[in-house]
DNA sequence: CATTGATCATGG
DNA sequence: CCATGATCAATG
C-alpha cells in the first residue's frame, strides 16, 4: 500500500482534492494507493471510508478528533443511488448516557462532529461490486441555522429521555431528523446508564444517526446551489 | 421497500 | 469498553 496522502493545508486544497476523485470508481482509486478490494462490505463495513481518509491524507486516525483536525473538518462517505438518494443512516457519534447533568447541544459531541463535513458521496447500490462504485461529487457543509435547529431540538429530547432514565424507551422513530439506535459490536455489549429512579443499569450503547431523509436534503441542497 | 435493530473490524 | 469507520439484515 502506498503511503497515506499529505495532509491537506487548507479546506480549498482538500476539496480540491476531492474533487478529483469524483467520477472515478472505488476500484481506480484502491488500485492506485496499492489497496486491495474486498468482495464484499460484510466483514469490512468501514472500508470505504478508511479508503478515502487514506487518499485524502486525514490526520486524526482513531482518534476523537476531527478527521482533518487542523482544519476542523469531519469526513464522512456516504451511499446513495443513482439519483442521489441516501442508501444508509449516517453514524455520527456514540452518545453519552452519563455525565449528562449541564450538557448542552452547543458542547455536545453531535453538534461538533457536524460543525463542517465534507461528504463524499458514493453511488453504492447493492448490485454493483464494491470496485465499480463511483465516487460523485463531495461537497463542504456547514448546518444552516434551520439544520441546526432541528438537529439540536432532536438532541435534546433524546437526552433529555436519557437523563429521566428513559434510555430503553427510545427507538429509532424518535428524532425528525436525528435518532438514536444501538452502536455495538452485537447485542450482548452493555455500559452504565441511569433507570428512571436514578439506579444504576447495563444496557446496549447508542449512538447518534442522521437519518436518510435529512442527508437527502443536504445532497439536493447542494445539486441546487452548484 | 423503508426503517430499526444488530453487527463487523481495528486500535487504545 | 469506547471510539474510529459504517453496512447488514430482519421486520413491519
Amino acid at each position: 500500500m502506498k503511503p497515506k496522502a499529505n495532509p491537506p493545508l487548507h479546506e480549498q486544497e482538500l476539496l480540491e482534492r476531492a474533487h478529483q476523485l469524483a467520477g472515478l470508481s472505488l476500484g481506480d482509486i484502491a488500485n492506485d494507493a496499492e489497496i486491495a478490494v474486498p468482495t464484499s462490505l460484510r466483514k469490512e463495513k468501514g472500508w470505504i471510508g478508511l479508503l478515502l481518509e487514506h487518499v485524502l491524507g486525514a490526520t486524526a486516525g482513531t482518534q476523537a478528533k476531527p478527521d482533518f483536525d487542523e482544519l476542523g473538518i469531519e469526513l464522512k462517505t456516504i451511499p446513495i443511488d443513482f439519483t442521489g438518494k441516501p442508501l444508509e443512516t449516517t453514524f455520527v457519534s456514540v452518545a453519552p448516557l452519563m455525565g449528562l447533568v449541564g450538557a448542552t447541544w452547543q458542547t455536545s459531541h453531535v453538534c461538533h462532529k457536524l460543525a463542517r463535513v465534507l461528504w463524499v458521496p458514493i453511488v453504492s447500490e447493492k448490485h454493483l461490486a464494491i470496485k465499480d462504485r463511483i465516487v460523485a461529487t463531495p461537497f463542504i457543509w456547514s448546518p444552516s441555522e434551520e439544520q441546526a435547529s432541528l438537529l439540536a431540538n432532536d438532541w435534546q429530547e433524546l437526552t433529555d429521555m436519557i437523563v429521566l432514565g428513559e434510555v430503553e424507551k427510545i427507538s429509532g422513530k424518535y428524532g425528525q431528523v436525528l435518532q438514536l439506535r444501538p452502536k455495538a459490536a452485537n447485542s450482548q455489549a452493555k455500559t452504565k446508564a441511569f433507570d428512571k429512579d436514578g439506579n444504576l443499569f447495563m444496557t446496549l450503547p447508542r449512538g447518534f444517526y442522521l437519518k436518510t431523509q435529512f442527508t437527502h436534503e443536504l445532497i439536493k441542497q447542494h445539486l441546487r446551489t452548484n
